[in-house]
DNA sequence: CACCGAACGTA
DNA sequence: CGTACGTTCGGTGC
């Protein structure tokens, strides 16, 4: 670890971190919400505990030896006896950000970091003297900085890290990237900044005047000097207005300057880290509630990579050692709870992060119908297994070390585990309600790497610990973990070895992965996003959706017999008893037999009999009754016969004991971030057409319920667009608040509102849709069956009005192009490595993919934040009612009698609410007495 | 019996 | 020659 730090620079004496710590402080503050982030007595912590973790974050990311935080001191500097209005704004900082300055301070005093201030100076000038003895002293510097009058500091030895929206994503501003970001060079900065002002410092400039004609200016005359001698050469508007205000200019020049040459009392061969101070940075963590993961964490950051020494840890000179072969652990069995409690006290108790214990639970985790066979303890080479269903006093003794342990604990797969652990019961009671894991090393390998499917926790194994272990060999009984998989009836009483082996590889995969996820700063979505999800789904899947048995059974019969009547019509007409479900002799009659005109070809060669190719040779032969008539019983045997096939997936998915569907939601399988829905899939019931729609009328509200609710997103990827792209045209059109699609292709053929014709609108409304898919001019052309010169016309068109959607589409996929990933809002991975590939169709493939997941990705997470929202809020409010499905951008509710309103308001202001962007996230509800009637 | 491609349902 | 999924079926090959 210590040697990667300088391993970089071979060249230099090291790398100095400067740190800007009211901006980091701010930006903390303001991202994260004080609700969740304060003590009992009310101190808001929220700023300490970001700052902590974004200060970790960049030493993780650049490794540096030496490091200082820069703070201004409270009082005047000689800026603002020049400027009285100067950081005006920022002098109004919230009452809640200032009483955490001191915590901030405190904080890195225990953490070994050296903090400086001085009096009559901001940290910038500060920071600038650090940059500048840095530099002199031979060393790279780094200045950490979300105020860009830093960018004058930066120089071929000096580097700023710039946060974007997101702090993760930390912009390199090296000279290259300020000429590019702003056609100036870093020496230049100052005067461009002067010209233009700077809004969040309440500075201003020349009005009209911004970063591009600044620029413009100052490269025709070299810089402020030269524009103030030629300041009267310089014409239009833009010149009046530079004349009337030089003199704010140069005042602003004066004080955007940084002072370099400050006395501190310190240089940079001073600013090693000092070391932590454990005890008082426990102490404190301890003070502001901080979890002990978080103090782990900070600490092993800050010991510079080492594992931090844990007072009164138990060794354990026969556990396995990280780097060797995997060590199954010997098991004990539990057959009481005496034992159960006197093993956990002896091997979970002293478990202390960063490591973990593991609790692995095998059966069978079908919602609904749940079985579970044994539970395995395991620390550190030694496991315990408890049959189950066991009795009560086991149960109660086995809950108990879970409460207790629960922080130190972890699953792979958590919901499977809640329930699993929620059928433990022997008499048929209750059951174990699963508390949040440290980790659930399922979803953390999914958030690590969204694309990877593993089958088996061995090919976890091999994928993430590069650990190859022969299933044959522990396969004696199937675990839990091999999806789908009966699990074989064991007559060996020995504890199976397949089961304490995957005890071994969670608690290894616990100690990868962790890390890995800090490193990404991905432990929020983990813990706020990922790990509530798996709670709230788990409730879902475990109630599950009712249905009207009758109904779908009359449906399966009317469908039945209207397939009937097309076959035999399609079979007259073909002279023969095809098989319409099999394109091979669909082929033959169509090509061969009728002779038609041949469709385009498939995959493999063959031609294609796809809905959208027999409705184009059913057009094409009209006038052709054998053929016609062949085809449209094929479209409606087609059609129908769907349907049919999906209302008997339903019927045979439904639990005959409570009558419901109980489907399960993956939570790790769509690489975007969505869920998906498995067996049976209820996340693609029909909803297109009227016929279809029917099979919405069979789910109903359930017992001792009286409705269904239907919440859903309108055009949310849309308006993550508008937000994102910061397309003032696309905001302004969903602010508006009249019909979007009637209101954009307004814009876009430059007609009023109400001379929009229904063609228009659709067209506009296609190209809006497939903004997010990365669509071609081709695939436009297709659907809206116009010709590919004409769907140019209207992208063109599209892009003129919305300029800044196409910049940040193309942005998307240039940055995952540098990166190598994409990430959603809220910090959600996923790789393209085919974005460099020399094959066409690959690296095309990769470009719409990654302009895509950002967007399909954000949208994920959004709903995931509204569903946990909206759960939380129906529960707090002591309402019966309950999510039970989740469609993408829909959540189906069952409402108890009474609570129509309440619901409906609660998830409807959980949804709206679930994050905050520049375009209002609009939802639309429908109550009724099923699925369909519910639709709005 | 396992696997693949074609087809088609959803957002 | 737009993204992300899951399921069913026929057909093929072990």
């Amino acid at each position: 670890m210590t040697e990667s730090r300088s391993q970089a620079d071979d060249m230099t004496r090291g790398t100095l971190l400067v740190v800007d710590g009211h901006s980091l402080a701010f930006r903390a503050f303001f991202a994260l919400p004080v609700d969740n982030f304060s003590t009992a007595d009310g101190q808001a912590t929220n700023a300490v505990w970001g700052f902590a973790k974004m200060l970790a974050q960049v030493i993780d990311t650049e490794k540096p030896d030496h490091i200082a935080v820069a703070f201004d001191v409270k009082g005047g500097t000689f800026r603002s006896e020049l400027l009285p209005e100067y950081k005006g704004t920022r002098e109004a900082a919230p009452e809640d950000l200032l009483t955490q300055l001191p915590l901030i301070q405190r904080m890195l005093t225990a953490l070994g970091v050296t903090y400086i201030e001085k009096p009559g100076y901001e940290g910038d000038d500060v920071i600038g003297t650090l940059a500048s003895m840095g530099d002199a002293a031979g060393y790279r510097t780094l200045v950490l900085s979300g105020d860009r009058d830093a960018f004058q500091l930066v120089s071929d030895t000096v580097t700023v890290l710039y946060p974007g929206h997101h702090f993760k994503d930390l912009r390199h501003m090296t000279p290259a990237a300020v000429e590019e970001k702003y056609h100036v060079t870093p020496a230049q900065y100052p005067d461009l900044a002067a010209l233009r002002g700077e809004q969040s410092d309440n500075i201003p400039g020349v009005p009209g005047v911004g970063d591009g004609f600044a620029a413009k200016w100052i490269n025709q005359y070299g810089g402020l000097d030269g524009i103030v001698e030629h300041a009267d050469e310089i014409g239009g508007k833009k010149g009046e207005a530079l004349r009337a205000h030089l003199d704010q200019v140069l005042l602003n020049r004066r004080v955007n300057a940084l002072v370099r040459d400050l006395d501190l009392g310190v240089g940079p061969d001073d600013l090693t880290f000092a070391g932590v101070d454990a005890e008082a940075a426990g102490e404190l963590f301890r003070s502001l509630e901080f979890g002990p993961r978080t103090l782990s964490k900070i600490l092993k950051t800050f010991n510079g990579g080492e594992k931090p020494a844990m007072v009164g840890r138990k060794t354990q000179p026969d556990g396995p050692r990280r780097d060797d072969a995997l060590v199954v652990p010997d098991a004990d069995t539990a057959a009481d709870a005496a034992t159960l409690t006197g093993w956990a006290e002896r091997w979970i108790a002293p478990v202390a992060q960063p490591d973990v214990w593991t609790l692995t639970a095998q059966g069978d985790a079908k919602p609904g119908e749940s079985r579970v066979e044994r539970i395995v303890l395991a620390a550190g080479g030694h496991a315990l297994v408890i049959p189950a269903p066991a009795p009560r006093d086991v149960t109660d003794a086995l809950a108990d070390v879970i409460d207790r342990h629960h922080g130190t604990m972890a699953v792979h797969g958590y919901k499977e585990h809640r329930h699993l652990l929620a059928a433990c019961a022997a008499d048929g009671g209750d059951g174990i309600d699963l508390p949040y894991p440290a980790i659930d090393t399922k979803l953390a390998g999914y958030l690590v790497h969204p694309d990877f499917h593993a089958d088996t926790l061995e090919q976890v194994a091999a994928h993430f610990l590069d650990l190859h272990i022969d299933e044959d060999d522990t396969a004696a009984v199937q675990g839990m973990l091999d999806l789908g998989d009966e699990p074989a009836e064991s007559a060996d009483p020995e504890p199976d070895r397949r089961l304490l082996t995957h005890a071994a590889i969670v608690e290894r995969l616990a100690r990868t992965l962790a890390p890995m996820l800090a490193e990404r700063g991905q432990d929020d979505l983990m813990r706020r996003i990922e790990l509530p999800v798996s709670r709230v789904l788990h409730g879902m899947e475990q109630v599950g959706a009712k249905v009207d048995m009758a109904r779908l059974a009359d449906m399966k019969e009317r469908f039945a017999a209207d397939v009937r009547q097309a076959q035999e019509e399609a079979w007259r007409h073909a002279g023969e008893e095809v098989n319409l479900k099999s394109p091979k002799q669909l082929q033959k009659v169509l090509f061969e037999t009728l002779a038609l005109k041949p469709t385009k070809r498939t995959k493999s060669g063959t031609y294609t009999t796809n809905a959208a190719a027999l409705q184009d040779l059913y057009v094409r032969y009209a006038s052709d009754e054998r053929a016609s008539g062949f085809l449209g019983a094929l479209l409606r045997h087609r059609e129908i016969i769907k349907l049919e096939q999906i209302v008997q997936t339903l019927i045979d998915a439904t639990n005959p004991r409570d009558g419901r569907i109980h489907t399960t939601f993956e939570q790790t399988v769509a690489a975007t971030g969505r869920l998906s829905s498995v067996d049976p899939n209820l996340q693609n019931i029909p909803n297109r057409n009227a016929m279809g729609r029917e099979i919405r009328s069979a789910f109903v509200p359930g017992d001792g319920y009286t409705a269904l609710l239907s919440c859903d997103y309108s055009q949310v990827e849309l308006r993550i667009m508008a937000d994102r792209s910061g397309d003032e045209a696309l905001i302004e059109a969903f602010r508006s608040g009249t019909d979007f699609h009637r209101y954009v292709a307004s814009l876009v053929y430059g007609v009023p509102v109400d001379m929009i014709d229904a063609d228009q609108r659709s067209h506009v409304k296609a190209m809006s849709y497939g903004l997010a898919y990365g669509l071609s001019t081709y695939g436009l052309a297709q659907q809206l069956k116009i010709s590919p010169s004409h769907a140019e016309e209207l992208k063109a068109k599209y892009f003129a009005v919305f300029g800044k959607v196409h910049d940040y589409l193309e942005s998307l996929v240039a940055d995952a192009r540098e990166l190598g990933y994409t990430q959603t809002m809220f910090g959600r991975r996923r790789y393209f490595p085919g974005l460099n590939s020399t094959n066409r169709t690959v690296r095309e493939t990769a470009e719409r993919g990654a302009l895509n997941a950002p967007i399909q990705g954000s949208a994920a997470d959004i709903m995931k934040i509204a569903m946990i929202d909206a759960d939380r809020a129906l529960r707090d409010a002591g309402l019966r009612s309950r999510i039970i499905l989740q469609i993408h951008d829909e959540l189906v509710v069952e409402v108890a009698p009474g609570e129509e309103e309440a619901a409906s308001r609660l998830v409807a202001d959980a949804m709206e609410h679930a994050v905050d962007l520049s375009v209002p996230l609009d939802v639309s509800t429908g109550l009724g007495s099923d699925w369909q009637l519910a639709a709005h």
